[in-house]
DNA sequence: ATATGCATGTCGCAC
DNA sequence: GTGCGACGTGCATAT
C-alpha cells in the first residue's frame, strides 16, 4: 500500500525548496528528516560546537530532535520533545533551530547543502510491550516466592522506609524479616549499599532480626566482598526468568478463565 | 553543491526494489534510512514487542541502528554500533535484522510498506568540542580554587580513597583536609552520601580534621538536611561559570603564547 | 574482560 | 514543580 498524500521527498533540493518542505512540515506537524551538510551548536545545560559534516537531522511532530553522525548509537546533538522549533533561509543556507524552556536551551542546525528533505505524516498507535525489566522481576517474586528462597513469604512491596523504597519486603520460614533488593543486571557495591541503607533504617525501628538478600542476575567481586562484610545474601535471579514465570502464569491464568 | 553520486532514493518503492536498496548500501557501508510501515521483535537482555506502525529506521554505517517512532527523543528499539546487519526479502514484506554479539541480542524490523528508502555515503571528520562537564567543573577548581573559597589549596584530584574517587582534595586556609565532591546539577542524598562515605574513610585512615564539601549548581532540600546532619558544606558552583572560567584562562595563556 | 561513574543523560512516578 | 530511581541505559576509563 501507498501513502503519496502522507509524504513529501526532495532529493538534492535547493535551500529555497528544502525550506519551503520544512516549513510546510513544521506546520503540519508532520515528522522531518534533513539530510545534508551541516553546523550545529547548542548551548543551556552545557555547550557544544560541531564542525562542517554530513548528518542526518530528524524532527519529530511533538518538538523532539536528533542529529546523528554517521557513526555511533547516540545523537551528537538533540533535544527532547516539547521544543518549538524555527526555521528560516539566510543568505544561502538553512537553519533550523530548537529551543527549549526548562532549562532553557538551544539546538541550532545549519544546513550548506542538503541531500534529501523528507516529511512525513507517520500514524503510529500501536502498543508497546517490554519484558524482563525489574518490575517483572519484582512481580514474579511476588507471584512465585520460592524464587528468592523456599518459604519466603511476601509481606509487600515498594515499601517506604525513610532513605527510599524497598523493592520487596517479606519473611522467611523462620518468621525472620527479609528485606529484597532486585536488579536486573549486574549488581555492584552500590547495590549493596542501597540495601544495606534499608536494613540499618528497618532495623532502627523494629527491634527484630532483619535479613537482607539481593537479588540480580550476577554480583560484581567489590559487591560480593562488601556483601559479606555486611553479613546480607546474594540470590542469583535472572530477567528473562522471571519474565518467563510471568508468561507462564499468564497463560495458566487465561486457560482458566477459557474453562 | 549537489552529490548525486553519494545518495540514493526511492519515494514509496516496492519491496523488491527498497530491498535492492538496502543489500546496496549495506555492501558499501553507506547509511540507510527506510521509512515505512512496520514492526519490530527484540530479544537479548531483554524482549519487547512493537505492533504495526510508521516509523525511521537508520542503519548506519557501523552497523548501529535506530527504530524511531513519530513521538519522543528516544529509539523505541535500537542496536549500538558493532552489529552484524541482514536484509531479506520474504514474501511480500522487508526485513531487516541486526544482531550484536556479547551480549547476543537482535533487532528485527519487518516492513509491510515503504514510503521512503535512501541510502548516503556520509562524510563528517569533523570535531566535536562539549564544555561544561564535571570534568570542566574539576579542571576550574584545580586552576582558580578560591571558585570553591577562599584561601582553598587543592592537593590531588581524582584520588583514591578506597570506596572510590575523590573528585578534588586539599587544604584550606586553616590548614584543614578538605575534600570536593562534584555535581554538574542539583546534588541529591547519593552525592551527599557519597561525600560522607569519603569523610569517613579518610578520617579512619588520618587522626586530622576533615572537611567535606558539596560543590554543586544546587541541593535537592532532603540534601541539604542531610548535608547539615552530617556536618558536610555547600558550595553553588555553575557547570557554565566553571567553563567560562576554563576558557578565559585558555584565552590568557594564548595571548601569552603570542607574545 | 570487569568494574565504576558520568551524561546536555531521558523518562516515569510519587509527593 | 521536585525528588528519586530505573534504563535493553550508552560510554569512557582504569584495573
Amino acid at each position: 500500500m501507498r501513502a503519496p498524500s502522507k509524504t513529501m521527498t526532495l532529493s538534492n533540493p535547493s535551500v529555497d525548496e528544502a525550506n519551503a518542505l520544512v516549513e510546510k512540515a513544521l506546520s503540519q506537524k508532520w515528522t522531518l528528516i534533513l539530510v545534508g551538510n551541516c553546523i550545529v551548536h547548542y548551548a543551556g545545560r552545557a555547550k557544544s560546537t560541531l564542525g562542517a559534516g554530513e548528518r542526518i537531522l530528524i524532527v519529530k511532530e511533538d518538538g523532539a530532535i536528533l542529529v546523528h553522525r554517521p557513526l555511533g548509537y547516540e545523537p551528537v546533538n538533540w533535544q527532547p520533545s516539547g521544543c518549538i522549533i524555527h526555521t528560516r533561509k539566510e543568505n544561502s543556507v538553512l537553519e533550523v533551530k530548537a529551543i527549549r524552556r526548562k532549562p532553557l536551551e538551544h539546538v541550532r542546525v545549519t544546513f550548506t547543502s542538503i541531500y534529501l528533505a523528507a516529511a512525513f505524516s507517520l500514524k503510529d498507535s500501536a502498543g508497546f510491550v517490554l519484558n524482563a525489566s525489574e518490575e517483572d522481576m519484582q512481580r514474579a517474586i511476588l507471584l512465585k516466592p520460592s524464587l528468592l528462597e523456599e518459604g519466603f513469604k511476601p509481606i509487600s512491596y515498594e515499601k517506604k522506609v525513610e532513605p527510599g523504597f524497598v523493592d520487596v519486603y517479606g519473611e522467611d520460614e523462620k518468621g525472620r524479616l527479609v528485606v529484597v533488593e532486585i536488579k536486573r543486571k549486574t549488581a555492584g557495591k552500590e547495590a549493596v549499599l542501597q540495601l544495606a541503607k534499608y536494613i540499618e533504617a528497618i532495623k532502627s525501628k523494629i527491634n527484630r532480626e532483619v535479613r537482607g538478600v539481593l537479588a540480580a542476575p550476577n554480583l560484581a567481586k567489590d559487591a560480593h566482598r562488601l556483601l559479606e562484610t555486611l553479613n546480607l545474601q546474594y540470590k542469583t535471579l535472572s530477567p528473562t526468568k522471571c519474565a518467563e514465570t510471568l508468561r507462564k502464569d499468564l497463560d495458566k491464568k487465561l486457560e482458566e478463565f477459557i474453562n
